[in-house]
DNA sequence: TATATTTGTTAGACATGCCTAACTAAATTA
DNA sequence: TAATTTAGTTAGGCATGTCTAACAAATATA
């Protein structure tokens, strides 16, 4: 059995250990950081995952998950992903909405539910911030995403995420004809202020280098 | 702040004083027994929720809700139903499933997922139990049910729940091509064993007193 | 009504997960 | 390298929610 604590400290831990390919270890203060807790609180939890065979560390040394510990945070992280992607495909949340209320669906205990939501969803490969969603089997298909600022002319692209969440960048983003999803054509690029001409149904505007390095796209 | 520890024995308490009409109290034991802990933790838990106000009891005496605790209990019963029913019209949940998950699923804590919940199902009436969902005021539109063996002859009703949730029933009655919702039309009773003619999608069947008896019909 | 049974309460213990305060080890920098 | 800063640990405490064992009150029954 694994308690709600410590499926948010696996999880934790996978992104501090995982996300970045460089970096492959954490240290207990971090770890506390990302969990709002205090480094004493942290250590102490550590001890219980260690004991479990989740976690791997010495006293003193950096921690990182074990092979059955990173299984457990990946199928958290899958949930928490998919319950994303339902929040804002079926129920209207916003991509700055559906984060909190994934925070709790995550740790609902059943293989069905999350067997049954992958499929009603029909297998989603990314959740509404681009982040891939692991498979049952928990293999996460990496993507390699790029800014719209990188987006040779002429090519066309989907955007899959945006860096900038606050929801006056939104509602811009929406005025532009944008969503999740959105096929957009790099028609052109003006290279004294990087500024760029985009196409997106059939619609033609021109956006700022600084807006084009926040939309996140593959 | 509600604990979930919290929802279940208010949930618990809605059920053992509101459910029947006549039976509006309680007791410590019987509490203990629906909930599976022992007397000694519910007393306790006890003196927490009267000292929120959500519970009126004396040493001794018997326990009810108060209206505070009343309506956070049928926002918990609302969200249960809801749960219930998206799991069995969406994620191919069978009757007998529904309930565990939704039982995690109730503790979750956003209005606007239950709002959303509500209005992606099509704001229903009932739950695939039968039972009705609460609307967002905390209305409880009562559903006077009655068992197929009451219904008359001739008359036609709706299948919305059964009693007997054994799979070896459902299986019975989904041979008989019954489902939730179903229309099925009393043809005709033979007195002398209560057994009854129905016809269900054009298709008559045979079925024992017994049966009929377990089916919930509107 | 006196006794037995059922129901409800109290006291004390324990696990989980959090905290603060005091301390120790490791890393940085002067 | 010695001093300072940062990172990590330990000890002890607390709230929540559970338990068992012992007891008290209320109810049922002989």
């Amino acid at each position: 059995m694994v308690s709600q604590a410590e499926e948010n400290y696996l999880k934790a831990l996978f992104h501090l250990t995982s996300d970045i390919p460089e970096k492959t270890e954490a240290g207990t203060n971090e770890l506390a950081d990302m969990l709002d807790v205090t480094p004493a609180t942290a250590n102490n939890m550590l001890k219980k995952l260690k004991e479990k065979g989740w976690v791997s560390y010495e006293k003193y040394g950096k921690i990182s998950l074990t092979d059955k510990g990173r299984v457990l945070a990946v199928e958290i992280i899958r949930k928490h992903r998919l319950w994303e992607t339902f929040l804002y495909e079926k129920l209207n949340f916003t991509w700055d909405e559906v984060h909190e209320v994934a925070e709790q669906l995550e740790h609902i205990q059943s293989v069905k539910l999350v067997q049954q939501l992958e499929k009603f969803l029909d297998f989603p490969e990314i959740d509404p911030h681009g982040d891939p969603i692991p498979n049952e089997k928990g293999e996460i298909r990496f993507i390699k995403r790029k800014t719209l600022a990188e987006i040779e002319e002429s090519k066309t692209c989907k955007l899959v995420a945006v860096k900038d969440n606050s929801s006056s960048f939104l509602q811009y983003v929406v005025k532009l004809g944008l969503g999740l999803s959105s096929k957009i054509k790099v028609l052109g690029r003006r290279e004294f202020d990087g500024s760029m001409e985009i196409e997106v149904n059939k619609v033609r505007s021109s956006i700022s280098k600084k807006v084009a390095q926040n939309l996140l796209v593959v």
